[in-house]
DNA sequence: GAATAGATTGTCT
DNA sequence: GACAATCTATTCT
Protein backbone atom coordinates (compact mmCIF):
# COMPACT_ATOMS: atom_id res chain seq x y z
CA UNK A 1 0.00 0.00 0.00
CA UNK A 2 1.72 3.29 -1.23
CA UNK A 3 2.42 5.83 1.77
CA UNK A 4 0.01 8.37 0.08
CA UNK A 5 -3.10 8.28 -1.88
CA UNK A 6 -2.92 9.91 -4.85
CA UNK A 7 -5.01 12.59 -4.94
CA UNK A 8 -7.43 11.71 -7.97
CA UNK A 9 -8.28 8.35 -6.10
CA UNK A 10 -8.97 10.77 -3.25
CA UNK A 11 -12.38 11.76 -4.00
CA UNK A 12 -11.97 15.12 -3.19
CA UNK A 13 -12.42 18.67 -5.06
CA UNK A 14 -11.26 18.34 -8.63
CA UNK A 15 -10.12 21.37 -10.46
CA UNK A 16 -13.10 22.51 -11.89
CA UNK A 17 -15.04 22.27 -8.93
CA UNK A 18 -12.51 25.06 -6.98
CA UNK A 19 -12.73 27.24 -10.12
CA UNK A 20 -16.74 28.22 -8.91
CA UNK A 21 -16.08 27.26 -5.45
CA UNK A 22 -18.08 30.00 -3.05
CA UNK A 23 -16.55 32.00 -0.07
CA UNK A 24 -18.35 30.74 2.99
CA UNK A 25 -20.74 33.37 4.45
CA UNK A 26 -20.01 35.32 7.01
CA UNK A 27 -22.42 33.86 9.64
CA UNK A 28 -20.08 30.73 9.31
CA UNK A 29 -17.51 32.54 11.03
CA UNK A 30 -20.12 34.45 13.64
CA UNK A 31 -19.85 31.29 16.07
CA UNK A 32 -17.42 31.11 19.05
CA UNK A 33 -13.72 29.48 17.85
CA UNK A 34 -13.96 26.12 19.32
CA UNK A 35 -17.39 25.63 17.09
CA UNK A 36 -15.85 27.01 13.63
CA UNK A 37 -12.88 25.23 14.78
CA UNK A 38 -14.45 22.22 14.34
CA UNK A 39 -16.55 23.04 11.32
CA UNK A 40 -13.53 24.19 9.37
CA UNK A 41 -12.32 20.61 8.86
CA UNK A 42 -12.78 19.11 5.60
CA UNK A 43 -13.20 23.02 3.98
CA UNK A 44 -11.09 24.25 1.54
CA UNK A 45 -8.78 27.46 2.23
CA UNK A 46 -8.31 28.64 -1.59
CA UNK A 47 -5.82 31.47 -2.22
CA UNK A 48 -6.13 33.06 -6.11
CA UNK A 49 -3.28 35.48 -6.58
CA UNK A 50 -3.08 36.53 -10.50
CA UNK A 51 -2.62 33.33 -12.08
CA UNK A 52 -1.49 31.17 -9.41
CA UNK A 53 -4.28 29.35 -7.50
CA UNK A 54 -3.48 26.90 -4.64
CA UNK A 55 -6.18 25.01 -2.44
CA UNK A 56 -5.86 23.00 0.55
CA UNK A 57 -8.23 21.00 2.40
CA UNK A 58 -8.09 22.25 6.36
CA UNK A 59 -6.82 18.70 8.51
CA UNK A 60 -5.71 20.59 11.31
CA UNK A 61 -6.81 23.58 13.04
CA UNK A 62 -7.16 25.05 16.96
CA UNK A 63 -9.46 27.28 18.57
CA UNK A 64 -8.12 30.12 20.34
CA UNK A 65 -10.88 31.70 22.92
CA UNK A 66 -9.87 35.48 24.36
CA UNK A 67 -10.29 37.18 26.81
CA UNK A 68 -10.82 34.37 28.99
CA UNK A 69 -8.41 31.91 27.19
CA UNK A 70 -4.76 32.23 28.90
CA UNK A 71 -3.41 30.95 25.72
CA UNK A 72 -4.98 33.39 23.24
CA UNK A 73 -3.25 36.77 21.86
CA UNK A 74 -6.50 38.71 23.53
CA UNK A 75 -6.32 36.87 26.90
CA UNK A 76 -7.46 39.04 29.83
CA UNK A 77 -8.77 41.37 26.70
CA UNK A 78 -5.18 42.54 26.07
CA UNK A 79 -5.80 44.41 22.36
CA UNK A 80 -2.48 45.63 20.63
CA UNK A 81 -1.97 46.86 17.00
CA UNK A 82 -1.03 43.01 16.60
CA UNK A 83 -3.89 41.73 17.30
CA UNK A 84 -6.63 44.27 16.68
CA UNK A 85 -8.71 42.53 13.99
CA UNK A 86 -9.74 39.99 16.35
CA UNK A 87 -12.17 42.71 17.91
CA UNK A 88 -13.07 43.34 14.51
CA UNK A 89 -16.09 41.57 12.94
CA UNK A 90 -15.97 37.99 12.05
CA UNK A 91 -14.54 36.34 8.49
CA UNK A 92 -11.47 38.43 8.37
CA UNK A 93 -7.52 37.30 8.33
CA UNK A 94 -5.82 37.79 11.95
CA UNK A 95 -1.99 36.65 10.98
CA UNK A 96 1.01 36.89 12.78
CA UNK A 97 4.68 36.66 12.95
CA UNK A 98 6.33 33.65 14.93
CA UNK A 99 10.04 33.42 15.52
CA UNK A 100 10.68 36.51 13.80
CA UNK A 101 10.24 34.12 10.42
CA UNK A 102 6.94 32.18 9.90
CA UNK A 103 3.63 33.57 9.79
CA UNK A 104 0.74 31.89 11.17
CA UNK A 105 -2.78 32.24 9.68
CA UNK A 106 -6.37 32.87 11.47
CA UNK A 107 -9.62 33.29 10.68
CA UNK A 108 -11.47 35.69 12.85
CA UNK A 109 -14.69 34.64 14.52
CA UNK A 110 -17.41 35.43 16.85
CA UNK A 111 -19.01 39.26 16.92
CA UNK A 112 -17.23 42.47 17.17
CA UNK A 113 -15.26 43.51 20.59
CA UNK A 114 -15.48 39.43 21.56
CA UNK A 115 -12.08 38.19 20.19
CA UNK A 116 -11.82 34.67 18.67
CA UNK A 117 -9.66 33.36 16.63
CA UNK A 118 -9.15 29.77 14.85
CA UNK A 119 -5.04 28.83 14.01
CA UNK A 120 -5.14 26.69 11.00
CA UNK A 121 -1.97 24.48 11.50
CA UNK A 122 -2.11 21.75 8.17
CA UNK A 123 -3.50 21.55 4.77
CA UNK A 124 -3.69 18.58 2.57
CA UNK A 125 -2.81 20.18 -0.62
CA UNK A 126 -5.17 20.16 -3.75
CA UNK A 127 -4.52 22.70 -6.10
CA UNK A 128 -1.54 24.40 -7.55
CA UNK A 129 1.02 22.02 -6.66
CA UNK A 130 3.62 23.15 -8.15
CA UNK A 131 3.28 25.93 -7.22
CA UNK A 132 3.29 24.89 -3.60
CA UNK A 133 6.39 22.68 -4.13
CA UNK A 134 8.23 25.78 -5.52
CA UNK A 135 7.48 28.05 -2.58
CA UNK A 136 8.18 25.41 -0.06
CA UNK A 137 11.34 24.21 -2.12
CA UNK A 138 10.01 20.60 -1.44
CA UNK A 139 8.81 17.93 -3.87
CA UNK A 140 5.14 18.04 -4.97
CA UNK A 141 4.15 15.15 -2.85
CA UNK A 142 5.79 15.85 0.48
CA UNK A 143 3.87 16.03 3.36
CA UNK A 144 6.51 18.76 4.34
CA UNK A 145 4.50 21.24 1.89
CA UNK A 146 1.81 22.12 4.35
CA UNK A 147 2.42 20.04 7.70
CA UNK A 148 2.33 22.73 9.90
CA UNK A 149 1.47 26.41 10.47
CA UNK A 150 4.19 28.21 8.92
CA UNK A 151 4.55 25.90 6.49
CA UNK A 152 1.07 26.33 5.21
CA UNK A 153 1.67 30.14 4.83
CA UNK A 154 4.42 29.51 2.99
CA UNK A 155 2.78 27.22 0.83
CA UNK A 156 -0.29 29.42 0.30
CA UNK A 157 1.47 32.63 -0.66
CA UNK A 158 -0.06 34.03 2.89
CA UNK A 159 2.20 36.67 4.31
CA UNK A 160 1.71 40.09 6.39
CA UNK A 161 -0.13 41.62 3.11
CA UNK A 162 -2.83 39.52 4.11
CA UNK A 163 -3.59 40.91 7.85
CA UNK A 164 -7.15 41.72 7.85
CA UNK A 165 -8.31 40.93 4.59
CA UNK A 166 -12.09 39.46 4.05
CA UNK A 167 -12.42 35.72 3.62
CA UNK A 168 -16.05 36.48 2.27
CA UNK A 169 -15.82 38.76 -0.47
CA UNK A 170 -11.91 38.23 -2.21
CA UNK A 171 -9.33 36.41 -3.48
CA UNK A 172 -8.80 34.11 0.04
CA UNK A 173 -11.43 32.37 1.17
CA UNK A 174 -12.63 28.94 2.42
CA UNK A 175 -14.89 27.12 0.88
CA UNK A 176 -17.74 24.42 2.09
CA UNK A 177 -17.04 20.83 1.82
CA UNK A 178 -18.81 18.01 2.86
CA UNK A 179 -17.94 16.76 6.79
CA UNK A 180 -15.39 14.65 7.95
CA UNK A 181 -14.53 12.60 11.03
CA UNK A 182 -12.39 14.59 13.79
CA UNK A 183 -10.88 13.64 16.52
CA UNK A 184 -9.55 17.01 19.35
CA UNK A 185 -6.42 17.00 21.54
CA UNK A 186 -4.49 19.44 23.36
CA UNK A 187 -3.18 22.73 21.09
CA UNK A 188 0.44 22.72 20.43
CA UNK A 189 2.74 24.85 22.48
CA UNK A 190 0.86 27.21 24.53
CA UNK A 191 2.06 25.17 27.81
CA UNK A 192 2.56 28.48 29.27
CA UNK A 193 -1.11 28.59 29.72
CA UNK A 194 -1.88 26.36 32.20
CA UNK A 195 -5.11 24.63 32.54
CA UNK A 196 -5.84 26.50 29.42
CA UNK A 197 -2.89 24.50 27.69
CA UNK A 198 -4.66 21.00 28.57
CA UNK A 199 -8.04 21.81 27.03
CA UNK A 200 -9.18 19.49 23.86
CA UNK A 201 -9.30 22.65 21.91
CA UNK A 202 -7.58 21.38 18.51
CA UNK A 203 -8.76 19.70 15.91
CA UNK A 204 -7.47 17.75 13.10
CA UNK A 205 -8.80 14.57 10.58
CA UNK A 206 -7.66 11.38 12.36
CA UNK A 207 -5.08 9.22 10.49
CA UNK A 208 -4.58 11.84 7.64
CA UNK A 209 -0.75 12.52 6.78
CA UNK A 210 -0.80 15.62 6.42
CA UNK A 211 -1.59 16.47 9.87
CA UNK A 212 1.53 18.22 12.01
CA UNK A 213 2.33 16.67 15.26
CA UNK A 214 0.63 13.43 16.34
CA UNK A 215 -2.23 13.32 18.51
CA UNK A 216 -1.57 11.35 21.74
CA UNK A 217 -4.46 8.89 21.58
CA UNK A 218 -7.35 9.88 23.65
CA UNK A 219 -7.46 8.35 27.00
CA UNK A 220 -10.21 5.37 27.39
C1' DG B 1 12.01 8.00 14.94
C1' DA B 2 13.39 11.24 18.80
C1' DA B 3 15.91 14.89 20.75
C1' DT B 4 18.45 19.11 20.33
C1' DA B 5 20.15 23.62 18.93
C1' DG B 6 20.04 27.62 16.11
C1' DA B 7 17.79 30.87 13.11
C1' DT B 8 15.87 35.88 13.28
C1' DT B 9 12.62 40.01 14.17
C1' DG B 10 8.24 42.05 15.57
C1' DT B 11 6.04 42.87 19.72
C1' DC B 12 5.30 43.87 24.36
C1' DT B 13 7.07 44.43 29.33
C1' DG C 1 15.68 43.10 26.70
C1' DA C 2 13.00 38.71 26.62
C1' DC C 3 10.68 35.79 24.03
C1' DA C 4 7.29 33.80 20.70
C1' DA C 5 0.27 29.63 18.66
C1' DT C 6 7.83 27.39 14.41
C1' DC C 7 10.95 25.11 11.16
C1' DT C 8 15.17 22.95 9.76
C1' DA C 9 19.44 20.56 9.99
C1' DT C 10 22.05 17.66 12.68
C1' DT C 11 23.02 14.07 15.71
C1' DC C 12 21.85 10.60 18.03
C1' DT C 13 19.28 5.64 18.69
Amino acid sequence: MPRFQPLQQTGLPSSPQLEVAQPLPRSFYARKATVVARDLLGKILIHQQGPLTTAGLIVETEAYQGPEDLAAHSSKGRRTPRNEVMYGPPGHAYLFLLYGMHWAFNVVTAQQDVPHAVLLRALQPLEGLPTMAARRHQPEHSRLLTNGPGKLCQAMGLRREHYGVDLCDGPLFIANAPKVPFITSPRINVDYAGAWAARPWRWSIPGNAWVSVKPKPAQS
